[in-house]
RNA sequence: GGGCGGUUAGCUCAGCGGUAGAGCACUACGUUGACAUCGUAGUGGCCACUGGUUCGAUCCCAGUACCGCCCA
């Protein structure tokens, strides 16, 4: 067999793949040859994604583990799959029938639309699993699992249960009334039209603006405005007759419902519990808010007084409730100010009776939109605002009467999908009580039932988790999991009375039941995994209404308008035909969906085929470790503990590994902005996969932040080609794998063996403790170290001696040792290697991991391949500084050798002779000529004739020496120190000792050396 | 402002109580039985600074400076 002089990456790579897909060899439990389990979760990538460097990072770590623990003999499963990205992928899936110039989703309807995003799904959803396997990841892929399996309208081919998970848990958290929905503020993105949580949001300083306007008070009233320095002297004393705020968002002022001051404020004291003027609006119906006092404004920034806009603000929001503010909706889905409700002046009129604290009740419809900015975008209105308030001179001016506007950096929070300002928005939405159900998420981590590593992450999590919000669960989208509430009309009517008491309705009694019952704004709602679980529920509300009604069917319509229509028709066609089988009492479905990652939060037990009982949740629950990036521990591995816990009472796994985020060869982030991401699929194609995830493990050093470049990929690229070449070699030279451990004669032989077996105890020690990094560059170091610069060196002039079969044995077990403990992280190359250099049993991705150990080191061996080491090494350094050709042959002459050194000299004079290049040693004296090379215990002399340069070789003497003598003069003392000797442990001192002896030796041999130098 | 990291050879990073290591880069040499995607030998470091603990500190503690990241 000729092997090929490199290893051809892009051919192997498909090939072999297709093998281990062909053999089934990634099933769970494949090559399992025990019971214990190992199991990890793939963190589901987006369904519109694509690989990127930071899922090669995240999965080549994951591959690294599963690949090593198949091979011990684990029942292993890594179980892969999908996020169904709600925002995102309904955002691809739209653009492309923009595209397309298609009919937009809200012309061809919920259901068509979702249908066209399935469809999308089965043809471009599996992009990132084939780049997956490109990396080699050894997912079980015939259980790829996706977050919206199993949901209505999925087509053939998606009938998992995931959706079955999802509304279990919503359902099961709605009856213990930990899901809620309420009217809140919320992050509303303008652009997608729904809200999103406050991890979406991205808050990012911008250049803003700060205005000062002037509120009159009421009435033109006047107080004494006082300002003073630190020692209480006054700096300013002025009548005002208005209150002086500072705003980056003039057009809230619109929503206004009190401005507030700091309780200790002095300068306002006067004017607290007055009404003041919104400066804005028509004249004929300016606002007056009250002055009120809270804990919030502070009084040190800007005038100290600040503006409540509750429904528009989230610190406004706590103001406002706190002190019973109404808060005013300026703005409709889109950012654009309000154009529905009542007209302004009927507006305007209710919010002064409420700010003189009258009760109002509900003001949702009342809209402070003044009628001319009504429907303007919200930054229109801005501008509208500002040119107003300033041309009636109600802006703060400075001395020259121009209006102040700071210039300055604001935060400003953006959509992080949209891009987009976010606006706090007042509206209905779904929430997780998550302070209920926080509790045991801490505690399994305080506890240690679940391990996060590196450690210093566990305090990112507790402070989370300790100031956990509530967290907001629905979403204004079609593509995700359907809330499955649903809504009635609330029909009960108090005192209704059947004046006939015939179990019938006349016309008068249905009219009544319409003006009290149906009109009145109420609903009730109900929640059940499906339609059939809420009819019983809804006949029980009705049951207590007057017969037949109390009868009706429920049916589903599509929402609160159609149920209203619905059902007067039923009514009005009951009034003429008084068959009460033909009442209906209709209900509508809630139109959001879940929050993605609420569905992602049941990865672990939804991928498992819970809530059924199945024979994989009985084995693979809880899994082992959760491989992620620190971006996402809030997201997702915080909601996995909490959710997992709540609905098993088990954590989803007992180790999270948090591994850094991979940037640029300059420590930047990559991103598409400023271009300098590298694609990982670019690096496989030009350096292969095995190159790209050996780079990424020698740089996985936990808690950094890897930096790649292309430079870093090539130098792991030649490791493959080394390696590969090294096989080549073996092969030439009769080599073959599949052979039992030998147990051979030679010290070279031997003491390969036993650094296999070294090799073997830091491998797996470093990869016990996550320390990837270790694993790699130790594997690294062994094979171009060890195995390539130093056996195969010293194997080529036994291949000629009596040891040769010995020999062949020993090199054709050390590559297959190499091989095995290589595939976890390069499985490529190693997979390719195994087949082409023996008969196998089984593929190397089933190879049996090793497990010999210190047994294996012969400590004789070890000290005698050392020393010749160490003899070559000073050989070869001292021609070089002298200037010897690197083909020139030199003498050995031993001038003085104990016995240990001389049977080494002999036992492997050949090794010596030929990769120091010099000849068969012989016994004699230094002389004029030679140079001195001492190993310990020996001295020797190299002849170089007349060439020598005295003072050369002097100068290398010295140098030596000089360090020499330096270490042991530290060592000394040390030992010298009566404190040492007393504090020191006991090993520490032999060492030292042990340390000196050699230095001392070291030391009189090049002592010895110069002396001759010199007498010549 | 709060929290968490980092600062070690020219570059990228390991090490983290016993006086410093790797890869890359650089210099010189090299057609040695596989490998030039290679080999051999070298150059290069007050381990950011200041104190403290210790027999001993790059490593532990405190502070300073600078640089990141996350949350306000």
């Amino acid at each position: 067999m000729n092997m090929d002089k490199s290893f051809d990456a892009q051919a192997a790579e498909a090939r072999i793949s297709a093998e281990w897909e062909r053999t089934g060899a990634f099933a769970a439990g494949a090559n399992a040859s025990r019971s214990d389990t190992f199991t990890v979760m793939i963190p589901p990538p987006n369904v519109t994604g694509s690989l990127h460097i930071g899922h090669a990072f995240n999965n080549t770590l994951q591959d690294i583990l599963v690949r090593w623990h198949r091979m011990r003999g684990f029942d292993t499963l890594w179980q892969p799959g999908q996020d169904h990205a709600g925002i995102a992928t309904q955002m691809v899936v739209e653009r492309q029938m923009a595209q397309r110039q298609e009919p937009n989703r809200r012309e061809i309807g919920r259901d068509a639309f979702v249908e066209k995003i399935w469809a999308w799904k089965q043809e471009s959803g599996d992009t990132i699993i084939n780049q997956l396997q490109r990396l080699g990841a050894s997912c079980d892929w015939s259980r790829n699992a996706f977050t919206m399996s199993g949901a209505p309208g999925a087509p053939d081919g998606e009938e998992g249960n995931f959706h079955d998970a999802v509304i279990r848990v919503f359902v099961d958290l709605y009856n213990k009334g930990i899901i809620y929905r309420g009217k809140r503020l919320v992050n509303w993105d303008p652009h997608f039209e729904t809200a999103i949580s406050d991890l979406e949001v991205e808050n990012r300083e911008v250049p803003g603006h700060m205005w000062h306007f002037k509120y009159p008070l009421a009435g033109g009233e006047t107080y004494e405005y006082v300002e003073r320095d630190e020692d209480g002297n006054v700096t300013l004393r002025e009548t005002r007759d208005y209150i002086s705020i500072a705003t980056t968002r003039p057009e809230t002022m619109l929503g206004d419902g009190a401005v507030a001051v700091h309780p200790g404020d002095a300068r306002y004291a006067p004017i607290v519990g007055k009404l003041c003027e919104i400066p804005v609006g028509p004249r004929e119906h300016r606002r007056l808010i009250p002055i009120i006092t809270d804990e919030y404004p502070d009084p040190d920034f800007g005038s100290g007084a600040v503006k409540i806009t509750g429904a528009h603000d989230f610190n406004d929001y706590g103001v406002a409730t706190r002190n019973g503010i109404p808060l005013y909706a300026l703005m409709d889905t889109k950012g654009a100010m309000r154009e529905d409700g009542l007209p302004y002046a009927d507006s305007a009129a209710i919010a002064t009776r409420a700010a003189k604290g009258e009760d109002v009740g509900d003001v949702s419809g009342v809209n402070l939109v003044p009628d001319h900015l009504r429907g303007l975008d919200r930054f229109e209105a801005r501008r509208q605002v500002i040119d107003e308030i300033t041309a009636e001179g109600l802006a703060v001016t400075d001395a020259n009467g121009a209006p102040v506007i700071d210039s300055k950096p604001i935060m400003q929070p953006f959509g992080d999908r949209s891009g987009v300002v976010i606006e706090p928005m007042l509206t209905d939405q779904w929430f997780v009580d998550t302070k209920r159900i926080v509790q045991p998420a801490i505690d399994a981590v305080r506890d240690g039932r679940t391990q996060i590593l590196p450690e210093q992450h566990k305090k990112v999590y507790f402070n989370w988790l300790e100031n956990i919000e509530p967290w907001t669960i629905s979403r204004q989208l079609w593509w995700g999991h359907q809330i499955p509430v649903w809504y009635g009309l609330d029909l009960s009517i108090e005192n209704f009375v059947d004046d006939e008491g015939d179990g019938a309705l006349d016309e008068v009694e249905l009219f009544e039941l319409l003006v009290d019952g149906l009109v009145h704004t109420g609903q009730r709602q109900h929640c059940a995994a499906d339609f059939k679980g809420i009819v019983q529920k809804f006949r029980d509300d009705i049951a207590g209404l007057p017969a037949p009604l109390e009868a009706s069917r429920v049916i589903e319509v599509a929402d609160r308008a159609a149920a209203v229509e619905t059902l007067a028709r039923s009514l009005a066609e009951y009034n003429l035909s008084q068959n009460p089988t033909e009442l209906v009492y209709p209900v509508w479905r809630d139109p959001d969906v879940l929050d993605t990652w609420f569905s992602s939060g049941l990865w672990p037990v939804g991928t498992l085929g819970w809530p059924d009982k199945t024979p994989e949740m009985q084995k693979y629950f809880p899994t082992d470790v959760l491989v992620t990036g620190f971006d996402i521990i809030f997201f997702w591995v915080a909601r996995m503990m909490m959710m997992q816990l709540e609905v098993t009472g088990d954590v989803p796994f007992h180790t999270v590994y948090v591994h850094g985020l991979v940037r640029d060869e300059k420590g930047a982030k990559m991103s598409k902005s400023k271009g300098n991401v590298i694609d990982p699929l670019d690096l496989i194609d030009e350096y292969g996969a095995d190159a790209l995830r050996m780079t990424l493990t020698s740089m996985a050093a936990m808690g950094r932040d890897p930096r790649l470049g292309p430079r870093h990929v090539e130098g792991f690229r030649n490791f493959v080609t080394k390696i590969w070449n090294a096989t080549r070699f073996a092969e030439m030279n009769g080599v073959r794998g599949g052979g039992a451990r030998p147990e051979p004669g030679h010290h070279v032989n031997r003491w390969i063996i036993g650094e296999v077996a070294r090799i073997r105890m830091t491998t797996d020690a470093a990869l016990e403790g996550y320390r990837f990094n270790d694993a790699a560059s130790g594997l690294y170091a062994f094979v171009w170290g060890k195995v390539c610069d130093w056996y195969v060196e010293f194997a080529k002039p036994l291949f000629d001696g009596p040891c040769a079969e010995e020999t062949r044995a020993t090199m054709g077990w050390v590559l297959d040792q190499c091989y095995l403990m290589l595939h976890p992280i390069m499985p490529f190359v190693t997979e390719e290697l195994w087949a082409l250099t023996g008969e196998r049993r089984k593929m190397l991705v089933h190879g049996d991991w090793p497990d010999y150990g210190v047994e294996l080191i012969d400590p004789a061996s070890d000290r005698e391949m050392n020393w010749v080491i160490a003899l070559i090494e000073a050989l070869r350094s001292a021609r070089a500084q002298m200037g010897v050709p690197a083909g020139a042959t030199l003498d050995l002459v031993v001038t003085e050798a104990d016995d240990a050194a001389r049977a080494a000299l002999s036992a492997n004079a050949p090794l010596i002779e030929r990769l120091a290049r010099v000849n068969a040693p012989r016994d004699g004296t230094a002389g004029k000529g030679t140079i001195s090379v001492s190993a310990q215990g020996a001295s020797f002399a190299l002849p170089l004739g007349d060439v020598i340069d005295v003072a050369a070789e002097t100068a290398r003497l010295q140098k030596a020496l000089a360090r020499s003598r330096k270490d042991a003069e530290g060592l000394e003392k040390r030992l010298e120190n009566p404190k040492f000797a007393a504090n020191a442990e006991a090993e520490v001192i032999e060492e030292t000792r042990r340390k000196l002896v050699v230095l001392q030796d070291d030391i009189a041999r090049l002592k010895a050396a110069l002396a001759q130098l010199a007498a010549m």
